[in-house]
DNA sequence: TGGGGTGTTGACTATCAACTCAACCACGCA
DNA sequence: TGCGTGGTTGAGTTGATAGTCAACACCCCA
């Protein structure tokens, strides 16, 4: 699912119209249109945490889940996250050494479960 | 070390002069003035690049790792690996899973082994 | 049959990043 | 003293990003 059916689907089950949502993260309802049609770019990360924040909260959800989702659904790097590389040239290096990106899934999974048993 | 004065002193290193070093990587030497003297922001990737090229050309260094040290320096991701994070949400997680940022050059080195042990 | 709620589109705009261009200053030295 | 070499500055340009605004079309049902 690309961004912009992720958006209508989720906007659609919390039974916001365009206009509701639009109103609530502080944008032009016609630009959520153009969004759901793919006319345009992905929104900027303000937006998108602001539509996670309300569509979470409708649907109760994880607010920082669903912000991270709709970011990286949209293609972009969450900006602390971003911040955080910016500053690691190690992380860099240690991501460059898990090479291309053919990882699934459950293998990022496994890295994350290595992780929390090293210590 | 910051990046304008990271470049400065690589560039001097390799007795170039700002119209040289411009000239090579294609910009406008008052352009190159302005970034060492943090007048503007550090150049686009490209740019930096070019000047990883010209410079690791000049100095015997290896180019690409000279291109990732002034990116990061820059406070930029790489633009390969930036795509490699959009696209695998579960990167996205496992970077959260490591927590702030701040490790070590060692722990990242670390993690690096890990990996490459793991096998 | 017309008025309210919904969605779509085209044209336009504001802001910002990434530069260029013209002008200038400081120095060494022939 | 003048000119080549090197560096700095202010003002302006250009293209992309991230939106807004006015207009219109569809549907429902009263």
């Amino acid at each position: 699912m690309d961004f912009p059916q992720r958006l209508r689907a989720l906007r659609r089950e919390a039974r916001f119209s365009q206009r509701d949502l639009a109103e609530r993260v502080s944008v032009d309802f016609t630009y959520l249109s153009k969004i759901e049609n793919a006319r345009v770019e992905p929104p900027s990360e303000a937006v998108l945490k602001n539509i996670a924040r309300e569509l979470s909260r409708e649907l109760e959800l994880d607010e920082t889940e669903l912000a991270d989702e709709l970011i990286t659904l949209a293609g972009k790097i969450p900006s602390d996250l971003a911040a955080t590389l910016a500053r690691n040239p190690g992380a860099v290096r240690f991501l460059r050494s898990l090479g291309q990106d053919v990882r699934s899934a459950e293998e990022w999974q496994n890295l994350i479960h290595d992780q929390e048993t090293e210590q």
